[in-house]
DNA sequence: TCACTATGTAAAGGGTGTTTGACAATGATT
DNA sequence: AATCATTGTCAAACACCCTTTACATAGTGA
């Protein structure tokens, strides 16, 4: 699965740690997420999504 | 997270191992999740959507 | 009744997701 | 030069996802 986090988490200029406090998960979890090392968890997936306001296959794709 | 899974695989008379063989994943597995002893992972949830050609959010929904 | 299908559940084990704490490297500011 | 914020990474620990094997129950049909 690749992910668009760490362009949508640019463009509101926010830090790792910002989005983490946003999702209540650890800054390694945002930091694991975005450089590939495992998929978020589908209701992390789901917060991710509202936070950034849009469909969880506007952020996610299976590669 | 609650989920549609047990009637959108009753609308197309699919069994769990039905659905189980479609998804790649054991019966077992595709039982907890209708269930709800436990949410699929992302990569499930893409194929799950996929299966049924919906998006995740119309067929998982948060509680 | 006997077989067969479908469903629910349980236990044990491997793999994945998330945490905390820590350390290093870079770039910006003072 | 010293500090600070940001990012990447590692290790250990714990919880969760998914597997296989197995057993019990209920319903269907020959």
């Amino acid at each position: 699965m690749k992910n668009r986090l760490k362009v949508l988490r640019a463009e509101r200029s926010w830090s790792q740690q910002d989005l983490a406090d946003r999702l209540e998960v650890s800054r390694q979890s945002v930091n694991a997420i975005e450089t590939g090392k495992y998929d978020p968890s589908l209701p992390l997936a789901f917060r991710i999504a509202e936070t950034f306001d849009m469909s969880i296959e506007e952020i996610f794709t299976k590669d």
